[in-house]
DNA sequence: ATGTCGGCAAAATGCCGA
């Protein structure tokens, strides 16, 4: 069982990108962000030639979340976080496939900061934080993928050099503090699990040849709660993705987990 | 401060958000 997150940055612009993505990755869940397009305009015909069944929560030109599964539709449970009635944007949706709750995120890029938009990407937070709490610890895997736009350590892992990047929001001690305490609830970062020291990035903005020189930054990521993570057999970033032409500028990256045992009568 | 993208409105360029 593998599930990826791919912050795609234009679901439209980039169908090709993600139809050859699917088809060589071939991801049994797949959390997409940024499809920057409104719900009526989701490329859903492609999505289901491929194979994959979709629900997703569309915004016209910004933001955006979909919940892919390969031959199966992913029943939703949930779009929107709880706590405020007033937030209008599609960042959040959650849905059951293949045996997994799935929660698919788009958090906040919080800059420029300080300003309202920082103030914003940390009430998102919180509020993410006490919806996290209510599946933690779940006898059932929860997976919750998405793009937190949080880089959690200053380490080689997580960034290539943080000098450029110290008073961007998305390595504030505001930021990682919040992080930290969703992963406390007893969520595995797997990525960070797995590869420890190794550098694991899954963003490189277009800006000064960040991807020829491998300035990248790891924001993307997959918490698993402890029967998730129970299950965690490998994970893994693909970069080539990064690479092809006309490229997001995020990767896609996944975990596979062991198939469920059967549970004893 | 700068850089480069995608999407979109309003018209081939400028703005926003990242």
């Amino acid at each position: 069982m593998k599930i990826a997150t791919f912050n795609i940055n234009g679901v439209n612009g980039r169908v090709r990108n993600l139809l050859a993505w699917l088809d060589a990755a071939r991801p049994d869940v797949v959390c997409l962000q940024e499809l920057k397009t409104s719900s009526a305009t989701f490329p859903l015909a492609a999505i289901e030639r491929a194979g994959y069944g979709a629900i997703w929560s569309g915004e016209k030109s910004y933001n955006g979340v979909a919940i892919l599964a390969r031959d199966q539709l992913p029943l939703e449970v949930r779009r929107g976080l709880p706590g405020d009635k007033k937030d209008t944007q599609s960042r959040y949706i959650e849905a059951a496939a293949h045996g997994v709750l799935v929660a698919c995120l788009y958090l906040p890029n919080g800059n420029p900061r300080p300003g309202p938009k920082f103030d914003y990407k940390l009430a998102w937070f919180e509020r993410l934080i006490a919806h996290a709490a209510s599946f933690a610890t779940r006898a059932e895997p929860v997976v919750m993928a998405g793009d937190y736009n949080v880089v959690p350590t200053d380490g080689v892992a997580d960034i290539y050099n943080p000098r450029s990047w110290l008073k961007d929001a998305l390595l504030q001690p505001e930021s990682r503090e919040a992080f930290r305490r969703l992963l406390a609830q007893g969520w595995i970062d797997a990525i960070a699990e797995q590869h420890p020291g190794e550098p694991m990035y899954t963003f490189w903005d277009y800006f000064r040849q960040h991807w020829q020189r491998n300035a990248g930054l790891r924001i993307d990521h997959l918490l698993l709660n402890p029967a998730a993570a129970k299950r965690l057999k490998a994970s893994g970033v693909d970069r080539d993705v990064r690479g092809a032409a006309k490229p997001s500028d995020h990767a896609p990256a996944w975990i596979t987990l062991k198939a469920a045992r059967r549970t004893s009568r």
